[in-house]
RNA sequence: GCUGGUGUAGCUCAAUUGGCAGAGCAGCUGAUUUGUAAUCAGCAGGUUGCGGGUUCGAGUCCCAUCACCAGCUCCA
């Protein structure tokens, strides 16, 4: 007999060789119904497996991240099954489990069509009816590839040469098909109720470009139709609230045909920039950067010494004057160390914190680009932090709380994570010990939470990155802190100790926003197009009822631009309907409609975007109310 | 950059097998002076992304090119 400990901490005897499954069902039918995999010690389990050893269990339903990866891998195997039942020449490739879903690639000689995507769709359908169980089994690595190579799955015979020697090789089977896996899957193709496909794409075997393009399926699947259709009102939703469509509407900017990935922004763009740089300035100035501005064009000496000549040339824009080479800058690290440079500092002088709102250049390739999200032009909210290695920690902690309240006045919940030293790196063990164990005692202070990505660091330092996540639940990498050890050392920056000897000092390099474009873009789809009133375009619209109303309107606007109120007046002879249909597209925070009425009380009637009309106010109470709300940046 | 798709009026979209490029909204003009999400009428708006080709005839078919979209890759 062995012990299980379950969940809850209760202690459980079953025979050995008792499989996951049958533990689920010993506790609870329901739990067994739902189940999708297990952890057995902490490790993700097939409900198949048998377990020998004393050990912690845990049954994973789709609530699960491990339950939802067993329904998608099975989802994807239904997927398989269904093409090579459709299109029998097909070769399969890999077809894992991914955030929000599914895909499969196959080697076929006519891409798919989006009326293939039904009919596979539709097969999909029949093997989930027809419920068949899914049988896992092991073989040795020769009849593994004998197995492979009788059903021409080349790829698949590819993958297992590259199986490390002692690995377990394991296969799933469902009716008559047969697929490589490691699992684990859900007990029976009958478990995956509901199954959209949505796109084809090209996608190369093993993600190079070197390699044959095949055509990969992506789908989502869930155990009920009600959560399926909830995901897909999601992407609807998303799709709502592109930024590309809503800075269309909005007349917030746009991408044109002249300059691709170059964004041109119009005047209500500029109030968002104008603004998000405002609250930036004063924020960094209150936390003691100084601000700098370095040239964007400088010549090729600097490139090569900061090493992006020969590591980012291609990403780069060149340009040729009197017989020199220059380049646009990509990054303003370089600028910041030149200015650095220009004075000799004492210890006393540290921290120093050098910010920049630096507009950057990078060639990105063609297929890339993506409205604000991803330019070839955009500005960074960066700083350089020049510090003691003592004082890591401390500013390491100044950057997260500027962080941590920069996305709260927008509201956004977020997530760290900390990147360790990679395999290739420059710097000695202990730089790198002691740096990545400052930022952890920075994290470790503020209380947060992280996820470390072990050696995923850049080549010249440790990072911490935060990823913020919006309004309707996706996730976006905006801030980093980055440890720099390669460019003190390759600009021979120094300061003065206490020692009165010449010391190396650390260099953090940081953005808050990431990119403006970029957070300008998040903020647009976080808010829908609704902004806050102190970002909003236009904060408020006064409307007139007929053209008695102008003059006290010409007056309001007067008053409102004296305290720097963004306001547009509608005096056109349309129906008050109509004006305000028309301001609540612009999703103007506040509307003001003045007719006779108010002409004649000195008031104002207020409608918000939000809420609907609220009623007559004071001309002075709405303005200091409105003022109020701009100015604690509330949403 | 690669694979597939798309490109028609300022915007959103129509146009049978290749056969006179059309509608709504926006714009302009006029009427209407209106109370919380669309007042009515009229007018104007186009080298169908750009360049070639096939054809009596091309928005439609072919070639090339640019941009965009979905992915791959990369990343703020």
């Amino acid at each position: 007999m062995i012990n299980i400990t379950l969940k809850d901490g209760s202690i459980r005897e079953y025979e050995k060789g008792t499989t996951v499954l049958e533990m689920a069902q010993g506790i609870s039918r329901g739990l067994a119904r739902v189940a999708m995999a297990g952890e057995v010690d902490g490790q993700l389990a097939d409900l198949r497996q048998p377990v020998y050893d004393d050990s912690t269990l845990n049954i994973n339903t789709f609530d699960d991240k491990n339950g939802k990866e067993a329904f998608w891998h099975t989802s994807s195997h239904i997927l398989a099954q269904a093409v090579r039942r459709l299109f029998p020449e097909a070769k399969l490739a890999i077809g894992p489990a991914i955030d929000n879903g599914f895909y499969y690639d196959f080697d076929v000689d006519e891409p798919f069509s989006t009326e293939d995507l039904e009919k596979i769709e539709n097969e999909m359908a029949r093997i989930v009816k027809e419920n068949y169980r899914l049988e896992r089994f092991e073989l040795s690595r020769e009849e593994a590839i004998k197995l492979m190579e009788q059903q021409g799955e080349s790829y698949k015979v590819e993958l297992i040469e590259d199986l490390p020697e002692d690995s377990v090789i394991s296969f799933y089977k469902q009716d008559d098909f047969t697929d490589l896996c490691a699992g684990p899957h859900i007990i029976s193709t009958g478990g995956v109720k509901a199954i959209k496909l949505l796109s084809v794409a090209g996608a190369y075997w093993r993600g190079s470009e070197k390699n044959k393009m095949l055509q990969r399926i992506y789908g989502v699947s869930y155990p009920k139709k009600s959560q399926l259709d909830q995901y897909l009102e999601r992407l609807e939703e998303a799709k709502k609230r592109d930024h590309r469509k809503l800075g269309k509407d909005l007349d917030l900017f746009s991408m044109l045909e002249e300059g691709p990935g170059f964004p041109f922004f119009h005047s209500k763009g500029m109030v968002l920039r104008n603004e998000l740089e405002g609250f930036w300035r004063k924020e960094h100035t209150k936390a003691g950067y100084q601000e700098i501005k370095s040239p964007i064009l400088l010549n090729r000496d600097l490139w090569i010494r900061s090493g992006h000549w020969d590591h980012y040339k291609e990403n780069m824009y060149l340009s040729k004057i009197d017989d020199s080479d220059y380049a646009i800058k990509p990054m303003n690290c370089p600028g910041s160390m030149l200015i650095y440079k220009r004075k000799i500092y004492s210890y006393r002088d540290l921290p120093l914190r050098m910010g920049e709102l630096g507009l950057v250049h990078r060639h990105e390739l063609s297929g890339a680009l993506h409205g604000l999200m991803r330019v070839r032009s955009f500005t960074q909210d960066d700083a350089h932090i020049f510090m003691l290695p003592e004082q890591i920690k401390d500013e390491v902690v100044g950057v997260i709380e500027l962080v941590d309240h920069f996305y709260k006045v927008f509201g956004f919940k977020y997530h760290v994570e900390l990147s360790t030293k990679p395999d290739e790196a420059m710097g000695s063990d202990e730089d790198w010990d002691r740096a990545i164990n400052a930022l952890k005692e920075a994290l470790v202070h503020k209380d947060i939470d992280y996820v470390i990505n072990e050696g995923d660091g850049a080549f010249y330092g440790p990072k911490i990155d935060f990823h913020l996540e919006d309004s309707i639940g996706r996730t976006w990498q905006c801030g980093t802190i980055q440890l720099d050890f390669q460019m003190p050392d390759r600009f021979d920056l120094t300061y003065i100790g206490s020692d009165g000897e010449r010391h190396r000092p650390v260099m953090v390099h940081r953005v808050v926003f990431g990119s403006i474009e970029r957070f300008i873009a998040i903020l647009i789809e976080h808010y829908a197009g609704a902004f806050p009133a102190w970002l909003a375009p236009v904060q408020v619209k006064l409307l007139s009822i007929t053209d008695r109303s102008n003059e006290f309107i010409n007056e309001i606007t007067d008053l409102f631009n004296e305290s720097s109120i963004r306001t547009e007046s509608d005096l056109r002879n349309e129906k008050i309907g109509f004006k305000i249909r028309e301001a609540q597209m612009e999703k103007v925070p506040y509307m003001l409609i003045i007719g006779d009425k108010e002409v004649e009380s000195g008031s104002v009637s207020v409608r918000s975007r939000s809420e609907g009309s609220l009623g007559p106010m004071k001309l002075e109470e709405f303005k200091e109310h409105l003022l109020k709300e701009i100015n604690e940046r509330t949403i």
